[in-house]
DNA sequence: AACGCCGTTGCAAACGTTTGCTTTTTCTCC
DNA sequence: GGAGAAAAAGCAAACGTTTGCAACGGCGTT
């Protein structure tokens, strides 16, 4: 049995040409009932299966989209992966993903690796501080979708899929505030990241609507190190005098640590302190005791990311190469109360 | 300045043919220093960067390799995919994956899918059971690397990349005994993949070298729903007479859910019970208490496994399509001493 | 019977490379 | 200065598709 390599030998089984394959292949053209039937049938016998590239190469975009997470220092990106990648192959998609371990210019490079291989679209879960390698994407026409990173300022200039984060930093806070704890503490996330400034305003109303000023002391700022960092100053700031009696970490994998800490200081969770989270990742309700935390419906928002790339996709084949106007999604959460607090 | 989309207009512009000008880019033959500057000049200029497609159209393989893996359920995926991902990069290779959800068939139909896209080869996390499909892929002249789940009889016969599981079952196990444990449980994994039951095997050869026959009351199997279920079994087995004063989990996220059990029914870890795991996952650590573990070379896995993949696709274009004969690596693993022991 | 139309099909030129072969240029050596 | 070889460059045919245009036949209409 010969491999069938091409439409070509297809055609000559079936003593036609190649062009009536290809168009049943497609059907977009019409073909006679009859030798569309005949073409089906040898395609099945033979097992043969178009060549992608070529297509591609002639049509200009391999049906593929590129996926940039930071890394998987956060658990929050295997679930959005997850969501994209499921969605992406509903619609015939292939996902190519690149891990920029955060390194400014890293979206850049890849962009620039990725461009030559005629990918239609990124998602891109790693933009940091600096957007001005996605606006010169947007404005060469390559479609492309933020998740959960970005800038105030980018709403409605770039593609956006989140949560409300100040609401999250609002909720989580109030909640604490109402289950009677009077010191709380933020354990604020890198401040070139518009989210976690919105987390922490959320914070900062949430004490004020309480008629509580927030306490210079409680806010605390992500250590140089990164997030592990927090394993010392939560050490540190509880033998001080005003240690707090609750903490709100703006993400979990920070709760993690805090909570590692808390333990290694025989300090008992929720009694003495309550730790309330952001993500929800798997792992949350594992941990003991069970992590307090904002769920944000991570895979959910993967999938959301790539349905409004397909759109810009499908809106630029259809408008000459024309973006459609930038959406931006922002997906609802849930306080998910566990023992944490 | 309009936007170089091929070597034609690069030859053009350097006033030579678009032969030399793909002769220059590709460094095969040799090229007049003049010239070669020339258009490496006129290259850099235009930021032109060459069709990759139609490269692979012409050679028949795009530089592409597909990973596999069965679901984020377990926390090693990311790591090993960190892993591929930077050694591929490296060699200006991109990766794309498949999540196959554990869904039997997933592989042979994502192989299918990536055949037309002319990837180079396979790295699969994810057999489950009936690799018959992967034996056919070789059979086609596929290079595939599996890793961490195989069995035993692929060995020679597929290349393979893991740990010794039976070393690390036996390892895990024999500690317990040494901390002077006398009832030590095992949470199997699922009985169709082979790392589980050679790690079984470790384990009732560990406690029969210090003198104990393994009790079958404390060999407890992978419950119908998957690792989750441990909860209940456990919560059972710990008030039966004859309970376990250690749990040896066949991998780390068996054992969150085991200790999760633990401490809902205020069992003391590890005075009244120790838990070890195998995998040794970020989170890990973060554990309360922290978890002992096999610590596996997870990242480096992932890079031997693309490293092994890069030797079979070379030696398969150097060879006329043979394949080379199977590597079966085998790497160290670390027993990490924490608190849960 | 001639006409035009429509539904089918084929032809051939693209898409942007690579590469075997040929031609031209350059160099070397007598 | 010329012969010959070696080096450099060009030509054109591929790789496997898609697609505009042309061709063909059959049918209904006048």
């Amino acid at each position: 049995m010969e491999q069938i390599t091409s439409i070509k030998e297809i055609a000559q089984i079936c003593g036609v040409s190649a062009s009536t394959v290809s168009r049943v292949l497609n059907g977009k053209s019409y073909v006679r009932e009859g030798t569309r039937k005949r073409v089906l049938e040898a395609v099945k016998q033979s097992g043969f299966r178009p060549n992608l590239l070529a297509r591609s190469l002639k049509q200009g975009n391999l049906q593929t989209i590129c996926l940039m997470v930071p890394s998987y220092g956060n658990l929050i990106f295997p679930e959005i992966m997850r969501g994209v990648n499921t969605v992406a192959r509903e619609h015939g998609y292939t996902t190519v993903f690149s891990i920029t371990e955060e390194h400014p210019g890293a979206e850049e490079a890849t962009y620039n690796e990725m461009r030559n291989r005629q990918i239609s679209g990124f998602i891109i879960c790693s933009a940091i501080g600096d957007e001005s390698a996605i606006y010169r994407m947007r404005e060469e026409g390559v479609p492309v979708v933020l998740v959960n990173r970005f800038k105030k300022e980018d709403i409605g200039h770039l593609d956006t899929v989140s949560v409300d984060n100040y609401r999250a930093g609002y909720v989580s806070t109030q909640y604490l505030v109402r289950s009677g704890r009077q010191r709380i503490a933020i354990a604020c996330g890198d401040p070139s990241l518009d989210l976690y400034n919105e987390r922490y305003r959320g914070y900062c109303d949430a004490l004020r609507d309480a008629g509580i000023e927030p306490d210079p002391a409680l806010i605390l700022q992500e250590p140089a190190e990164g997030q592990d960092g927090y394993y010392n100053i939560i050490k540190r700031i509880m033998l001080e005098p005003g240690a707090p009696d609750a903490i709100f970490a703006t993400s979990d994998p920070k709760a993690f640590v805090i909570m590692r800490a808390l333990h290694d200081l025989k300090i008992c969770i929720p009694r003495d302190v309550a730790v309330i989270g952001i993500d929800n990742v798997e792992l949350s309700a594992y941990m003991e005791p069970p992590l307090t935390t904002v769920a944000q419906p991570l895979t959910r928002m993967g999938e959301e990311a790539m349905r409004i790339l397909l759109r810009q996709i499908e809106y630029k084949r259809e408008h000459d190469g024309e973006l459609p106007p930038p959406e931006n999604r922002i997906l609802p959460f849930d306080l998910l109360v566990r023992q944490s607090t």
